[in-house]
RNA sequence: GGGCUUAUGGUCUAGUGGUUAUGACGUCGCCUUCACACGGCGGAGGUCGCCGGUUCAAAUCCGGCUAAGCCCA
């Protein structure tokens, strides 16, 4: 008898399964292929317990693939280009990227993520994750850059590629435009300030009877409540809401803004909030989103008074060079000093902040290269319908995300770690000259163009300095993965690829954006099947952050629990919901597992030898496989949709409620007295084997552990990972309802012995069995097994019939089910009747007499002819009275009474 | 503010119209039994987030509200 040592094997078998070379893939093989287009791991840090459950659920999907007979497409692959990397290196060094040379930035990001790619190779083993590691790729490889460099090029020849001027977020102190993605808000206190504006033309006095109209020595003047009084320079227009009892007098007047003395017209608009500030706002360009929806609304020109070092420009006057917050200081003092500033009050505000350096977004009129999204949006939400999706609700959210697009989508960066954009610029006439894709990979800050000079004015080109946006790279894994425009056999043979496993974090970047440009480059959706994996919480229930110091560090968890453990509580999380981090469904795992081990020990011992052949079957064993079969074919529907918890669920409770508490227990003796041994052996052979099967994805060293010990003698395959998922082997109803009925007597006599302090391995001296006629045929074939089960003498007889006892009804209750949708509306009455009638109702019956349903109805009410008792209206619970025989005692069960000889 | 999701004994969780709501952890009681005491048997513990509606019947369907998560504004 072996312990089952957990952290020993689990080691044992990581190392091993490298060298057996089992989840290989192999390109030439007819087997059909399942292709996972699996999320390439940033490269910033180590995986926390989040990613580690992610990636376990994606190797559940390899591992039950493989054993259903497909060639599975399973790659080791980290994304490693972009600012994150950058930051990380920024900060370490305390430098940034600007203080040292471009390329020796560059090298020292890629030094600090091959580390990290590293430490995360050591935790996919460590966590048993199946990946196939001979076909690996990282983004920031040449090789990767290369195929979106040439993505970039023939989108741009297909015309879906612009240059353009256009407000975008800008962060101040990074110096580049910033994807909506990276953009995070953060609650700070800010100051509102109230200002004048004067109105142009004189008005009427009577205006002065509404809030936040006020007269000085000046005139009359609105007040307008604004945090950013350094942007009065570029207001552009007043609006007030509709509904606002002011808006007849105000609108279409012209007011004139402090400082600058510009006049600005006053509209109406909805969005403005009434409640907020004075109920009047001024509208810059372009200060926050709102803004920016005014402008395109408005059609106002782009005036910016912020540039992108994050200071005033040339409209701002006298302000112009300063900081933005220098800019506001003297802002303020100037409205001050003219009394043009009615007061200042703390606000509590949300600012959309850069996600790494936290400091406040600007819009700035930057030139960037723009990948058309907006023209595509039916496209995109055309194949997108044409996917699985799990859960499918997660489809809506990119359908509304799609719906609500409005821009473009801005692909450069203004960045040095990432794929440089392939194309030189004429210095002279801004002519674009494209890299050629045979050239590629290629850094136009580096390497020389197609041509010396420009085609069109023959003067000097200049390299592009911008880059890619990180999703550039990471948004054509599939077609990487396909060898899309490397190798034409093989790409029409794995596009598209079978399934995207994903977090539903990233559905409008990463899942949009691969749909969006391999549908444009190839006119096929990316992947057949997208799976949605939920968000890990931490314990409390908040996310896991690495700056909210809650993260969990999956070895942690596995140096104490095992990996096997860790992924029962990965198997434990429905898919596309939020989970907390439970360490409990960890320790449920560990008991789970010692269960496994300790069953599949005794099975072990049961069928060591000779491989066991199927003979003529025993009812219970009939029982116990039929129930066997259908669990297998449960399971291998929830597989096939990607439920895991629920997968689990149903082998652990067969395991540990069927198999052990019950047919365990029922052949224990028959295999300690050697009676009908070879079909019990057959039978907990194939059901041993069968489920341990079922549980390899889930626990895949336990699993092969157990298999060589006790199965792969008889078996041909080499490693349980590459077995065969089991089938489906017959349902019998029939052996299935008598199963049940020996087990359920057998557990009401153990529950029993256990009441009355009898130990269940003591001898009952009980002898004979009475109940029905049904009952009896039902446990007459397995009356041996009861016997000895339940440690009767050898002599205990099964009888039908009743021994002499008294039944006395106790308690009628109606059956709600029967009733409502027999009588609908009238059920009501019965049930009344019934209940209001009660004692009458059960002497009634105890007298034999059933009621016939027309006593409770009026004579021309349509019930049906029927009777209560007879017709199941109602539940009878009746209570037996012992009458004895003399010399014998009855004790009664439910469905069957056992006699005692009294002595 | 909008979209999607979630809310069930102390904790976690199953449950897509049928009234006695599943299981686990914990807790309490009993039992050394030859795979497993890290086990077995049993008990206590829930107005299924709140309010309203549909229905003979709602944890389940619909509407509103509250709280949490993700994405967006």
């Amino acid at each position: 008898m072996s312990e089952y040592n957990q952290k020993a094997l689990e080691k044992k078998w990581q190392k091993k399964w490298q060298e057996m070379n089992i989840y290989h893939f192999n390109f030439v093989k007819d087997k059909q292929p399942y292709s996972i287009d699996v999320p390439p791991r940033y490269a910033s840090g180590p995986l926390h317990a989040g990613h580690a459950v992610h990636y376990t659920h994606i190797d559940f999907a390899a591992r039950y693939k493989r054993m259903r007979g497909y060639n599975v497409f399973f790659p080791l692959c980290f994304d490693v280009n972009g600012i994150p990397i950058e930051e990380r290196v920024e900060r370490k060094l305390n430098i940034t990227r600007k203080d040292i040379d471009r390329h020796e930035f560059t090298k020292i990001c890629s030094d600090f993520a091959e580390k990290n790619i590293k430490t995360m190779t050591d935790q996919f083993i460590r966590l048993g994750e199946s990946m196939d590691t001979t076909i690996y790729y990282q983004t920031n490889a040449e090789y990767y850059r290369r195929i979106t460099q040439i993505s970039f090029i023939e989108l741009y020849n297909k015309g879906h590629i612009y240059k353009g001027k256009f407000p975008v977020n800008w962060c101040p102190r990074c110096m580049t435009a910033m994807a909506d993605a990276e953009v995070v808000y953060s609650d700070r206190t800010t100051k509102l300030n109230t200002i004048k504006f004067y109105f142009k033309d004189k008005q009427d006095e009577q205006i002065l009877k509404y809030h936040s109209i006020g007269k000085d020595e000046n005139g009359i003047y609105i007040e307008i409540a604004t945090t950013r009084p350094e942007m009065l320079p570029s207001c552009q227009i007043v609006a007030v809401h509709p509904n606002d009892e002011r808006t007849p007098w105000l609108i279409n007047q012209t007011v004139k803004v402090p400082s600058t003395d510009k006049e600005v017209k006053i509209v109406e608009d909805d969005a403005v909030d009434p409640n907020f500030g004075t109920g009047i706002v001024m509208i810059c360009t372009v200060g926050d989103k709102e803004d920016l929806n005014w402008v395109f609304k408005y059609k106002l020109p782009l005036e910016m008074s912020i540039d992108e070092e994050g200071k005033m420009t040339e409209i701002c006057g006298k302000y112009k060079g300063m900081r933005i917050k220098d800019a506001r200081k003297g802002v303020i003092n100037d409205l001050k000093k003219n009394n043009i500033l009615i007061k200042q009050e703390p606000l509590d505000q949300n600012v959309s902040v850069c996600w790494r350096c936290k400091t406040p977004v600007e819009y700035i009129n930057a030139e960037q290269w723009f990948l058309k999204t907006v023209t595509f949006k039916k496209k995109v939400l055309q194949e997108s319908d044409a996917m699985n999706w799990y859960p499918e609700f997660m489809k809506i959210r990119l359908e509304d995300w799609v719906n609500s697009l409005e821009w473009d989508w801005v692909i450069s960066r203004q960045r040095y770690f990432a794929t440089p954009i392939p194309l030189w610029e004429c210095k002279k006439c801004k002519e674009i000259v494209l890299a050629r894709p045979e050239d590629c990979y290629i850094d136009p800050t580096f390497d020389k163009p197609p041509v010396d000079n420009c085609p069109k004015c023959g003067g000097p080109l200049k390299g592009c300095e911008d880059v890619f946006d990180t999703w550039m790279d990471s948004s054509i894994s599939p077609l990487y993965n396909t060898f899309w425009y490397r190798d034409n056999e093989k790409f029409k043979k794995f596009y598209p690829m079978s399934l995207r496993p994903q977090a539903h974090d990233i559905i409008r970047t990463w899942a949009f954006y691969t749909i969006l440009r391999c549908t444009l480059l190839t006119d096929e959706k990316p992947f057949e099947n997208i799976m949605m994996g939920g968000f890990i919480l931490s314990e409390d229930g908040t996310p896991m952050h690495a700056s909210l110091g809650n993260v969990i560090d999956p070895l942690e968890v596995i140096d104490e629990y095992g990996t096997d453990a860790f992924r029962c509580y990965a198997a434990s999380c429905a898919l596309g919901e939020d989970n907390p981090f439970r360490k409990k469904e960890i320790v449920r795992g560990v008991k789970l597992l010692r269960k496994l081990w300790n069953v599949q020990q005794f099975i072990g011992s049961v069928v060591k030898g000779s491989k066991p052949e199927k003979t003529g079957l025993q009812d219970i064993d009939k029982w116990i496989l039929s129930k066997y079969s259908k669990l297998v074919k449960k399971c291998t529907m929830k597989m096939d949709v990607f439920d895991y918890s629920q997968s689990m669920k149903e082998v652990e409770y067969f395991l540990w409620h069927e198999l052990a508490d019950h047919y365990i227990e029922m052949i224990k003796s028959s295999i300690y007295e050697k009676k009908n041994v070879d079909s019990i052996r057959y039978t907990i052979y194939t059901v041993g084997l069968g489920i341990l099967k079922l549980f390899a994805p889930f626990f895949p060293h336990i699993t092969e552990e157990i298999y060589v010990n006790i199965y792969k003698k008889f078996e041909d395959d080499e490693s349980i990972h590459i077995s065969s998922w089991p089938e489906s082997l017959f349902i019998d109803k029939k052996a299935e309802e008598n199963g049940e009925q020996v087990e359920y007597i057998i557990a009401q006599v153990r529950n029993y012995k256990s009441g009355q302090g009898i130990a269940l391995n003591a001898c009952l001296p009980t002898t004979a069995t009475y109940a029905s006629k049904e009952i009896i045929s039902k446990i007459k074939p397995s009356s041996s097994i009861i016997i000895s089960t339940l440690k009767y003498p050898p002599e205990h007889k099964f009888i039908e019939g009743e021994p002499a006892v008294e039944k006395v009804i106790k308690n009628v209750s109606p059956v709600y089910s029967k009733i409502g949708p027999k009588l609908k509306k009238d059920g009501k009455k019965l049930v009344e009747y019934i209940n209001n009638n009660h004692e009458e109702v059960i002497e009634k019956i105890q007298r034999d007499e059933d009621i016939p349903l027309s006593e409770f109805f009026p004579a021309d009410s349509a019930v049906p002819n029927e009777k209560i008792v007879q017709d199941g209206y109602v539940k009878i619970e009746k209570e037996i009275i012992v009458k004895g025989k003399r010399d014998s005692k009855i004790i009664p069960f439910d469905g069957f009474y056992l006699e005692f000889q009294e002595k």
